[in-house]
DNA sequence: GACAATAGTCCCCAATCGGAGACATGCGCA
DNA sequence: TGCGCATGTCTCCGATTGGGGACTATTGTC
């Protein structure tokens, strides 16, 4: 006679979570392309009825992973804004270029968003682009770009740019026949520093 | 009593070549998620197997089309180079970016090698990736950079943000708060142009 | 302490996928 | 002209997926 294998013990709200936490590991792991319902309900544990029942979908559970995706821009506090704008631009695109650098699952969203841009994935760059918004207008504080400069532009080309290279260093390690390893990187960052110096420093009309 | 199915005309490379064009046609529709043996098959009008036969597997299909997908590069005969570096820099991102946005299944490639790093992916953007630099070169002709500047990491940012904002625009439509959609493409083209010239320009040190 | 709601499990289902065996038949070459 | 190879088609297979119905039993409430 089998065991009658011991079901787990009863607490939704706990399930709900062991639920997420084992989507956030499989999509570290192996990217969305590995998130399905069974795939979550073996790594949380439960069976895969519950992911349904809780989350109704995929895109229910990404949504639901949303909220908590947005916890990481809580390590956003960075240093006191100091010098001019070009100054807080670069110690800003530093602070998130790390911050981005540490977290597999949002540079994975960042990549199946561009694949994949279901309406989940779009609430979730949404509300992103929303914090990470508010986030350069506090850190930028009361320093403003020279005139002339169409700054929101700029900005974005420089976001962009360490957003792909980002996503290139966590899959085909360089970009460009620039290996993304320690010096590469550190390269990257010095030529962010200094694009942003040459487009908004001082030095603009002597 | 059922038709015989009339089979196709017996023609290997004609076959060959019509499941090529399937599979490209089904890259550009709906990505490389939506590329398999079946749907691949189906596309091309014949039976799947002869799918596998010809090109074994997922994989050879993709590394087939990669000689294939050499031939963007084609497009690359870009106009004579003038100017000094920053001019000839700016025609070609220009016209890089031209043939990028104009190419579908390009993009699709560009964006699902950052989710799907496999050989036959990482051995499509080494070939490109050479092109690309070839065509630089080329393009470079005898303009050199300011000396002090870090030309290729000041290069690879602008590329990496252009590749990332042009998979932007096929997919979430925008980023960072700029819409882009034709206005916005030209502000990010016009600072490409300004960062591009004020990072070497002869405007450096007066 | 009884009972209802519901958390958890098990099992079945239809669909789809990649893969391959078996077979027919048209094409090229001798 | 005839023959053999290879091209094309049909069919079956095992695995996996998302989904849901049926059932058990635990938990918390009255």
């Amino acid at each position: 006679m089998t065991a009658p294998a011991q079901t787990q013990r009863r607490n939704r709200t706990e399930t709900e979570a062991r639920i997420l936490a084992a989507a956030r590991r499989i999509i570290a792991r192996e990217g969305f392309r590995g998130l399905g319902i069974v795939a979550v309900g073996t790594e949380a544990g439960c069976d895969k009825k519950l992911v349904t029942r809780y989350f109704g979908d995929l895109e229910g559970l990404v949504t639901a992973l949303g909220g908590e995706l947005g916890l990481w821009l809580g390590a956003a506090e960075s240093a006191a804004p100091e010098g001019d704008y070009a100054d807080r631009l670069g110690a800003l695109l530093d602070a998130y270029g790390a911050s981005l650098r540490a977290d597999p699952v949002l540079q994975q969203a960042l990549a199946w968003e561009l694949v994949a841009p279901t309406p989940a994935m779009q609430a979730l760059d949404a509300a992103r682009s929303r914090a990470v918004g508010a986030w350069m207008a506090a850190a930028r504080g009361d320093a403003r770009p020279p005139p002339g400069v169409d700054a929101p532009a700029v900005n974005a080309v420089l976001l962009a740019a360490l957003h792909y290279l980002t996503l290139r260093e966590g899959s085909l390690g360089g970009f460009a026949g620039l290996a993304l390893d320690e010096a590469g990187r550190q390269r990257v960052q010095d030529a962010l520093r200094f694009l942003l110096r040459r487009a908004f420093g001082q030095g603009d009309a002597p």
